[in-house]
DNA sequence: GAGTGGTCTAGACCACATG
DNA sequence: ATGTGGTCTAGACCACTCT
């Protein structure tokens, strides 16, 4: 690791940066352990605590779960204690309640300018659109409508999107390697149009909540823009500002 | 220093609690440089790295400032850099503007049960009502209604709030030695009503962003609720998924 | 040059999980 | 008993800022 060419990012980064492509090529699956501390500095012929301040770090950015006495783990979308945490919606009385998916639209089209810019794609790029419900509590409270990049998602159906019980970002993860690292929202209020207000449930013209979501994989590249229509007449986005 | 186990905090970690206390005393304010790390080290007989730690957890949750070759900050909502992050309204083309508030409401009242409970006061204790607008580029986006504890902000006047051109918690900070560290917002859809709606001049009806706010001081004690209502209709609120 | 935070090392010991 | 992450030390040197 210690290189004889002037390098501006410190030793601990590198390593970060060499764990990270690691990640990417897929050299741990979700779920698995990576090396133990020690013998990560055995293997880059650095102190443990250089490879710790690197793990310390994605440990930040929920790329690596630590747990003491066992290892470290790549993060999942399948464990819920570690990488569920897009879903900021919750009922009235703030406690959490499983959510149902429902699919119900699964196509191939190519990218609108809108969709094109968002997912730095070119216009006419194939992406797969899809269009799901979500419900608590057996009330429908999400009408989704996704765009994924077409070139990563090629054999997504409905019948795959269906299938289980698992997430959207559980089955991406697993089905196509794609795993959803970090995301920006835009949130707006808006007045239901026929579509929303007949899946929701409201009336033509009643406030939704907007929100449209960029999601990221490592390296920051978008894989998904999502617009989603939330209805917050017995629930609530929450937000922490830490 | 706990008492109800015998459970036993890491070394860093009682003086992460020391560094608090002493800033909840008001030792350092904001703005000011605490002491040196090899200072600190030497005042409380322990290595320099673990002061180090201690100090990294309370720059992560923005309580410190690093500035290296300078020394360590205690974070002030004056420094746009720091702690001017409570604000998540963009205009649509992503580009910050400064905004400006317009308070014209201030008076002390009882605490209704909505208040008192997300305020952890007493129904009746005395609470400080605040109404203000604030305008980007001219436009008036938002209307707030602000509840602050009553005992912390005892001589708080209409007069003293439109004193100067800093934001409110500027303002709670220098005047009333009262900083928000952290908070947590609701979000919902809402249709105006006609307050709402002639502040903000839109339609009785038109969709709105309902932002419910409780901000907290040192010990996550709750010292502000607001309720905000944001015209989305040329802003979003921006959020990120890390 | 002096003082600050930032990186890195080598080694010790503790706390937790598992066989 | 062994292996893992978690804490702590003492000291070295680097990078940045100011005088």
């Amino acid at each position: 690791m210690r290189s004889t060419a002037p390098t501006f990012s410190p030793l601990y980064r590198q390593i970060k940066d060499f764990l990270i492509a690691s990640l990417e090529r897929g050299e741990w699956g979700p779920g698995d352990a990576i090396p133990s501390e020690g013998e990560l500095a055995q293997r880059f012929n650095v102190s443990q605590g250089t490879v710790r301040k690197a793990i310390d770090e994605m440990a930040a950015e929920n790329m690596l779960v630590r747990r003491q006495g066992k290892g470290t783990f790549v993060s999942t979308h399948s464990d819920p204690r570690s990488f569920y945490r897009f879903l900021r919606l919750l009922p009235d009385d703030g406690v959490a309640v499983p959510s149902v998916s429902k699919p119900f639209f699964c196509e191939k089209i190519p990218a609108s300018p809108e969709v094109a810019r968002e997912l730095g794609l070119r216009l006419g790029d194939p992406v797969i659109h899809v269009k799901r419900l979500l419900s608590f509590a057996g009330q429908t409270v999400v009408f989704d409508q996704l765009y994924l990049v077409g070139d990563l998602f090629n054999e997504l159906t409905l019948e795959a999107l269906r299938a289980g019980e698992r997430s959207l970002y559980s089955l991406f993860e697993s089905d196509f390697g794609v795993r959803m690292i970090s995301a920006e929202e835009r949130l707006r209020a808006v007045a239901a149009d026929a579509e929303s207000a007949g899946h929701l449930g409201v009336d033509v013209g009643a406030p939704l909540l907007l929100v449209e979501r960029t999601a990221y994989t490592y390296g920051n590249k978008p894989v998904e823009w999502r617009r989603g229509l939330y209805c917050t007449a017995h629930h609530y986005y929450r937000n922490d500002l830490g």
